[in-house]
RNA sequence: GGAGACGUAUCGAAGUGGUCAUAACGAGCCGCACUCGAAAUGCGGUCGCCCGUUCCGGGCGCGUGGGUUCGAAUCCCACCGUCUCCGCCA
């Protein structure tokens, strides 16, 4: 949520800076009038309220002193309920410029070029060359199947396309993934881990901005009004929704595991084999909350943090700034980690590293106060994936394949593998 | 799922329709005094949000949202959360 303060103070640069996203509109225009339309009705009604507060201070004090009071007491009803419709308007103003305010998206950074879509994504570095074959490399779906460790006819049975079962060495390697990753946030990297729910609220799924505007990209729970997440950004940010934080306790780190849950709705015939885009997938996640003024240098470090996993690896990766148009609702500023997929022939993106500044911290309500007093202050979060996990495993099967049909496991992996090569699953 | 109790400032906790919610009373924290220094003690200070550009003034907030009333922490309704007991359960 952008301060409405900011929008009062500069619309013309607040509206340009949103419009740099260039693609939809953002509603932005109907503040000014509603937030002046705001603070004359406060005006008015406080000022009421005033009288009222002053007026029945007195009116005990009257009746001790033997008065009559039923000529005043009839004055304050009337008072009382002229209140009580001025406050049902003030209400409605808020309600409607809180609307607005949350479908506004985050303004782009300055130093972020502008762009329609990906195609304006500027390359900032690579690491390795892209894998070279001196045979000809199968895609993950296909190495999966014919291992017999991934296995999307019967996923299709049970719940759908978009599903896949793990099997054997399979199941184990997106296991071995996901605790590698673990272990390299928290005993390497110094981030906290964290379990989470899956399902939240909408006031969890407002608080990150996915709520209001993307409804539809959600699994719903009706019977609770939960949402099944789809990213641990939005549990684990919005745990301490409301909290003011200690300084001394700033920067916090956090990295969760979870399966994220997407509905996928409008990517229909996208991706639809193996297991870049699925309904549910797992990932790790890293979140960040910060002091305003090291926000910047905590995104180069989150970012790195997540490129350590690809280099320890060894799998060839770059990282892009999204343009404008191409960022997130929330965010200010994204780097893009991408993957090399023999398969697709390119770079495949695995992980979003964001800063968001205040944009959620203000839907969310997360402050600190400086040791040095004054006024509680909004922190700025970010996060990004450290990584996600099926990709990863889809990575790594087509990086690291054989001639022979098997897969050959990065050396960091096979203490968590306890094989070195995944061969053929012979079991039913 | 059934029954009951409870949600007040950083924490504990009092207040059960106005006359101390600028929150009692404890504790914590920050100053100052006493002290060589500390402890103990004493004195003072210590929540958030909104509006009016500041000093300052006004409004709102006792889990959340409604209602009753001239006036609500206090009465009524709904919801959320916590705890205890029972049932069920991985």
């Amino acid at each position: 949520m952008l301060d409405i303060k900011r929008i009062r103070e500069d619309y013309e640069g607040s509206k340009a800076g949103v419009e740099r996203r260039l693609k939809g509109s953002f509603g932005i225009e109907n503040i000014p009038a509603l937030d002046e339309k705001r603070r004359d009705l406060l005006a008015k009604v406080e000022a009421m309220k005033a009288t009222q507060n002053k007026v029945s201070r007195e009116i005990p004090k009257m009746k001790k002193a033997g008065e009559d009071t039923t000529a005043v007491m009839a004055e304050m009803k009337e008072l009382s309920q002229s209140i009580k419709e001025l406050d049902v308007e003030v209400s409605q103003v808020e309600t409607e410029i809180r609307d607005c305010l949350l479908g506004i998206p985050n303004i782009p950074a300055d130093f972020v070029q502008e762009g329609e879509d990906d195609s304006a994504n500027v390359e900032l570095r690579r690491f390795m060359e892209p894998t070279k074959f001196d045979f000809e490399p199968k895609a993950h779906w296909d190495i999966g199947a014919d291992l017999n460790i991934l296995d999307w006819e019967r996923a299709g049975k049970i719940a759908g396309t978009r599903f896949t079962i793990y099997k054997g060495l399979g199941a184990r390697l997106e296991r071995a993934i996901e605790n590698f990753m673990l272990d390299l946030h928290t005993i390497d990297q110094d981030y906290l881990e964290i379990l989470p729910p899956f399902m939240v609220n909408r006031t969890a799924m407002t608080g990150t901005g996915q709520l209001p505007k993307f409804e539809e990209d959600m699994f719903y729970v009706p019977q609770k009004d939960f949402f099944l997440i789809p990213t641990a950004e939005v549990p684990v940010t919005n745990m301490l929704g409301g909290e003011i934080i200690p300084e001394a306790e700033l920067p916090i780190h956090y990295t969760a595991y979870t399966p994220c849950f997407r509905a996928e709705a409008g990517s229909a015939g996208r991706d639809t084999r193996g297991l870049i885009r699925q309904h549910q997938f797992n990932k790790v996640e890293l979140v960040k909350f910060t002091r305003p003024e090291d926000s910047w240098d905590e995104l180069e470090a989150l970012t790195a943090d997540a490129e350590a996993v690809l280099q320890i690896l060894g799998i060839p990766y770059r990282v892009v700034r999204l343009s404008t148009g191409d960022l997130g609702f929330s965010s200010a500023c994204t780097y893009d980690i991408e993957v090399w997929m023999p398969s697709y022939g390119r770079y495949v993106e695995i992980s979003s590293c964001s800063n968001f500044l205040d944009f959620q911290a203000r839907r969310a309500n997360i402050r600190f106060r400086r040791t040095e007093g004054g006024k509680p202050e909004y922190v700025h979060t970010l996060n990004g994936s450290g990584l996600a996990i099926g990709r990863t495993t889809a990575a790594v099967l087509e990086n690291f394949q054989q001639a022979d049909g098997t897969v050959v496991i990065p050396e960091p992996l096979r203490k968590y593998m306890g094989v070195d090569v995944i061969t053929k699953n012979e079991k039913y």
